[in-house]
DNA sequence: GTTATTTTGAACCGATTGATACAATATTGG
DNA sequence: CCAATATTGTATCAATCGGTTCAAAATAAC
């Protein structure tokens, strides 16, 4: 997954993923399948934390802050060279939209899920009156997936955590929510 | 420039291009030489194209509505096609940035290009007054930055026009420049 | 310790990759 | 019309791609 996650999918070899690995080719074909196969595995595995840490945070979150603590803690707090890797949805969906589109599409509905659980936060954040409601919960969620693609790309070129902290705290405060 | 711009760097083969342009394999590689030099050029003319857009735009154009024109033009007025396709130097950005160190700096200072147009727009637009200084030339730029980057991910997404005009009304609203 | 079960390594497959060489054929310019 | 210039088609190259097969070796289970 590390290694789709720097480089790709079509860059990523399978000598370079059994090198990763460290087991020979036939024991890869006999526990993965093919290569396909492994990286459809690795956007599940991605997505679904990715979505859990969301969840896990806005239990304990007020929804004004979830937005800034997702983006410092995977911008920020992570290692830089992970941080450099982006992340590894964003990087599928545009990689793979014309090339490989049953994935293109399975990348996006992991992002879409990671969007929902923001719009019920801030949904339920609206109607508990926590958020003041100038716009509607879609339209917040919406602005955090565009800043979060935003972000994710930027990151691959960023240079210093302050300039990233930066750019956070510009984002956000384009956003419009307190906190 | 087309191929690349659809499938990205390296899912685009010789055959492809040579299909696409009519040529024979001979006449290619005398003209164009190898198919990485090909692209950077592909990236070259895209990128100044790009910033000459903006660049024309900022000239008649009050600078709090050029991200509008900028967005809409490129995501609204274009083909539904190549609205698809996305941006070239962010899908190559994305794609090469682990993979191809010098084509992604290429991309990425294209992309720097275009964002310092409008920091320039939005400076002088500050010097006369005709913008709220609320925020700096600078950030204004980067938000504008970090949008196009979100939304030139989601347009490869997108299914109507109608649905991309809401992103994009409601991304305007967020960066906060009146008109 | 002996039988199962994994895992390995290596050979092999067809296909494709980007790139080169060169003689034959078209096209152009004077 | 003829010479100069492009352009072609084809053959070829080494390298790599993802994937398969299978006997040998290593590990695990009883």
């Amino acid at each position: 997954m590390k290694l789709f996650w720097a480089r790709g999918y079509l860059a990523t070899s399978l000598p370079d993923l059994l090198e990763a690995m460290g087991i020979a080719r036939s024991s890869f074909y006999a526990t993965f399948g093919t290569k396909r196969e492994l990286f459809i595995e690795c956007l599940m595995l991605f997505g679904d934390r990715t979505r859990q840490q969301v969840e896990r945070n806005a239990l304990q979150l007020p929804a004004a802050s979830l937005a800034r603590t997702f983006f410092e803690s995977t911008l920020i707090g992570a290692p830089r060279k992970r941080v450099k890797q982006g992340c590894l949805l964003v990087n599928s969906v545009l990689e793979l939209a014309d090339v490989e589109p049953e994935l293109n599409r399975k990348a996006w509905e992991k992002l879409e899920a990671v969007q929902d659980v923001f719009e019920r936060s801030f949904r339920d954040a609206l109607d508990r009156g926590e958020i003041a409601n100038t716009s509607s919960a879609e339209e917040l969620a919406q602005r955090v997936m565009t800043v979060n693609l935003g972000l994710r790309v930027q990151a691959r070129q960023m240079k210093s955590a302050e300039q990233m902290q930066k750019l956070i705290d510009n984002s956000l405060a384009m956003i419009g929510l307190a906190a």
